[in-house]
RNA sequence: CGGGGCGUAGCUUAGUUUGGUAGAGCGCCUGGUUUGGGACCAGGAGGUCGGAGGUUCAAAUCCUCUCGCCCCGACCA
């Protein structure tokens, strides 16, 4: 029994299907009777909540206001961008008829066709650049700096939990600029809060930098990105932020009047973080146990469990329980209150222990007779072993919480970054890139592979090839300094390194 | 949208080849014994076997159609 995981299979047997199961059994969500779609519990929402909270803070701070835009998208206004509509054609959902009417059948049907089809938005660069070319008369008017948090549909063949859903929830930042330079500078200052996002509140490191021309969002003149590395070693991406230079002023008519008195076209840039964040929280942090959630983003950070396994100890226990929760709800961590449950649920306590190992919350107290007359408590962190309690005095426990959550953060952090730095190689020939990339199972492909930093061409040929030939393909072209060297696909020059993976 | 697989209780499933009227484990409910580590005993509830049609005295089982899910490919935050 003590060498069993919480969660089957574990991560090295079946990494997808552990991954299902975890986001299963911490209650995070779980699929919906309507395809592609899931319900978020109240568990996982928590932690988007905490993600929207805090993201949404740094967006204020950025100069940022939230503002919301309509859910339907005329179809005229989609098709504006002629590489946007074809980037997402094949995702979109159409809505076509209003009013039911009940036919000969007795079943009910759609009844009257809309003159005009509305997408149910995948993104909504057109229709917000729509409402922004009446907003924009002259350069007085810019920048405008709005976000909007909302749903969006794109019909996925392949759904996965939080990774990939129909519907996701997520927010989308859309600007216009009245130069290109203050456009480029907003794409990478929002580049930038996100990466300080996945870093400090997620604890996850990424690589930062320039998608490829194949991998750039439809209708962008650049793609930005920050990359995570998950357990299975896949990349994923965690926010990305557009340069979209003029392309969607042009097509929604986005025109000011200059200092000049010249017209000229706005610059724009939209960039976006969704509920797949959750996901790949779930996949860098957790283990065989279950998840483990960065304390930042957890929605509780301290479980206290009584033990009130004797009766005349009980109200004792269960008194001495509510006073250790009053007084770590005073305390503060970083600039968040310390979020304290106490489980008084009439269950065994090593069910329960096992509940909260499972959702991941950072630390677990247990208080029973035997701590009351030492006045002490056994601490679990959720980053260590489930077997390792530290027994300590109480006001120990209560003037050391905040400083024990840090802790887990940064212990979290530092895992992940020394996951990814040891699957990170630098590649220098063809040969050991297809080595790195090919599992030596064939038949039933073991974890394998990382993150590739080699020399590139820079042409799509190649990515193509790679692609068919490895599912590899190029997830950020890193920014910083360049380190020139050789194309190990065709030995032409290379400027930097860029970074292969295969991805989510 | 192409290729393969699977639908039996909330979950995991046995039974399908060879038709005979549905069984288990987990979970759930009740009572009791337990309780510092995912408890035990006893009792109980829960299934029109994905749906529709057909063959048959008889269908979870055979046939046809249909819907849904999973895996592999193409696409994606």
């Amino acid at each position: 029994m003590s060498n069993q995981s919480a969660i089957s299979p574990r991560r090295t047997e079946d990494f997808p299907e552990w991954y299902q199961q975890v986001v299963r059994a911490a209650e995070l969500a779980e699929p919906s009777d309507v395809r592609g779609c899931m319900v978020i519990r109240p568990w996982g929402f928590g932690i988007w909540e905490n993600m929207q909270h805090q993201l949404d803070a740094m967006f204020r701070a950025t100069g940022h206001r939230n503002a919301y835009f309509p859910l339907f998208i005329p179809l005229s206004y989609f098709a504006k961008e002629a590489e946007h509509v074809e980037g997402f054609a094949k995702e979109c959902a159409i809505v076509t008829h209003t009013r039911l009417e009940v036919d000969a059948d007795g079943k009910m049907k759609p009844a009257s066709p809309l003159n005009e089809p509305l997408v149910v938005r995948p993104t909504s660069e057109t229709i917000i650049g729509a409402t922004y070319a009446k907003w924009v008369q002259s350069y007085r008017d810019l920048p405008i700096l709005l976000n909007q948090w909302c749903n969006v549909v794109r019909w996925e063949m392949r759904p996965r939990l939080f990774l990939r859903t129909t519907e996701f929830l997520w927010q989308e930042g859309h600007t216009v600029h009245e130069t290109e330079a203050e456009a480029r500078e907003e794409t990478q200052r929002m580049l930038g809060v996100y990466e300080t996002f996945a870093r400090d509140h997620c604890a996850l490191p990424v690589f930062s930098g320039e998608k490829s021309e194949s991998e750039k969002f439809p209708g962008a003149v650049q793609t930005t990105t920050i990359e995570a590395m998950v357990q299975d070693r896949k990349a994923i991406q965690a926010g990305t932020s557009h340069f979209l230079g003029q392309n969607f002023a042009k097509a929604s008519g986005i025109q000011f009047q200059s200092r000049e008195g010249k017209q000229e076209f706005g610059w724009t840039t939209s960039w976006g973080m969704t509920t797949r964040m959750v996901g790949t929280v779930v996949m860098t942090h957790g283990d065989d146990d279950g998840v483990i959630l960065p304390p930042r983003i957890a929605p509780t950070h301290i479980v206290i469990n009584p033990i009130t396994t004797k009766e005349e100890t009980r109200a004792r226990v269960l008194e001495a329980c509510e006073r250790l929760a009053l007084q770590l709800r005073e305390k503060r961590y970083v600039d968040l209150a310390i979020e304290v449950e106490i489980d008084k649920r009439d269950l065994g306590g090593g069910v329960k222990n096992w509940e909260w190992i499972k959702k991941g919350v950072p630390i677990r107290v247990e208080l029973g007779p035997r701590d009351l007359e030492k006045n002490s408590v056994a601490v679990g962190r959720r980053d260590q072993p489930v077997k390792e309690k530290q027994f300590m005095p109480v006001q120990e426990f209560v003037a050391n919480a905040p400083e024990m959550l840090m802790s887990i953060q940064q212990n979290l952090y530092d895992r992940a970054l020394k996951f990814r730095d040891e699957n990170t190689r630098k590649i220098d020939n063809k040969e050991d890139f297809y080595e790195f990339f090919t599992p030596k199972n064939r038949e039933r492909p073991e974890i394998h592979g990382g993150f590739a930093l080699a020399h590139w061409n820079g042409s799509r040929e190649i990515e193509e090839r790679i692609k068919n030939d490895l599912k590899v393909t190029i997830r950020v072209v890193p920014f910083g300094d360049a380190e020139p060297g050789r194309c190990i696909f065709t030995g032409e020059p290379s400027r930097r390194r860029v970074v292969w993976a295969k991805a989510y």
